[in-house]
DNA sequence: CTCCTTCCATACGGTGCCGTATGTTTAGGA
DNA sequence: TCCTAAACATACGGCACCGTATGGAAGGAG
């Protein structure tokens, strides 16, 4: 986001900053649109989608499967995710918002892993651990392509849920 | 790393720029000897106080403990791992260099869980996966301390060892 | 004492960006 | 045809930083 200034934007998209500032107050309110748009668009898309589905299993390879896709149509989202977190790192105003899309995520995870009868704080837990190799991944994949491997996400994964105590504990009974 | 500026450092330290630009050649340069100091002491510090202990289950359990602490005498680990990747994301000329240390840890990872019995492509994927879940975590402890779970990692990491095909194989007959 | 090297401070020019002030085009409505 | 508002362009002042040029202290060697 460091990098999102406003004068370079407007050469690139052959424009002038005067018609930058007609349509936004000042830097900061591009910055803002910007995570609401992300807020918006991000994270309830891949939920929505997988809930199609319906055994937990399923839905947790799906989860996956969209995660680690190569993005749809010039947005690369292991790009974005990072960025947005280096700003969450710099900036205690953004942090909160950042930490609220997060809580979301692993909240479901969570939710699917503990369907598959996992103790709820080790659903946490496990959900958590997964959530923030993803987000590892993300960001080596900006710098690593060797260390970015797919497949090690989809071991840890499989791992989960052959681990699995029960074979589904949404029926208990 | 690009919060890094001669002006204010010369501030801070209560001296000029003057004497900056005596003991380094510019800011690049700064930033490379930053780099080489963190190559030199940053990864090899944990893999030697490791090897002192036996069984592979107890060192992989001890560089996670390493790995978490909150670190030796003002230094940021976490700030520093994430401020670095960050770097490399923006500069391919860092790149490979991180790369490089990534490498030797992910795969000094796969080489113990490969006495745990693993296959070997197997270990590799999970020493990777393990270490993306840290690089996450690293990323995570500046913005959202909820997320930022050492359990989550312990959790994950137990879960591979439990799981693990043979008790060892490191005395393949 | 003087010279020379090391180390540090001050002053300067140059660059890239921010935000504002002000001018200019374009299109629709009276 | 004139007026107005939306959308954009140009020009300016200001700031923070980079790197260099230049001018000293401070201390040892001859």
């Amino acid at each position: 986001m460091d990098a999102v200034r406003i004068e370079p934007l407007a050469r690139q998209l052959k424009t002038s900053k005067g018609s930058f500032y007609w349509h936004f107050a000042d830097r900061p309110a591009l910055l803002a649109a910007m995570l609401e748009m992300w807020q918006r668009e991000g994270t309830s898309a891949v939920i929505d989608a997988v809930e199609a589905v319906v055994s937990p299993e399923e839905k947790l390879r799906m989860v996956l499967r969209l995660a680690l896709e190569p993005s749809e149509a010039g947005l690369d989202v292991a790009r974005t995710e990072a960025a947005l977190r280096a700003w969450a790192a710099e900036d205690a105003e953004i942090a909160p918002q950042i930490a609220k899309v997060d809580e979301q995520r692993t909240s479901y995870l969570a939710q699917l892993l503990d369907q598959l009868g996992y103790d709820k704080e080790i659903a946490a837990c496990l959900g958590q651990g997964l959530y923030l190799a993803l987000l590892g991944l993300y960001s080596a994949r900006r710098y690593a392509p060797a260390l970015a491997n797919d497949r090690a996400l989809q071991v840890m994964l499989e791992q989960a849920i052959a681990a699995a105590p029960a074979g589904t504990s949404d029926l208990p009974d």
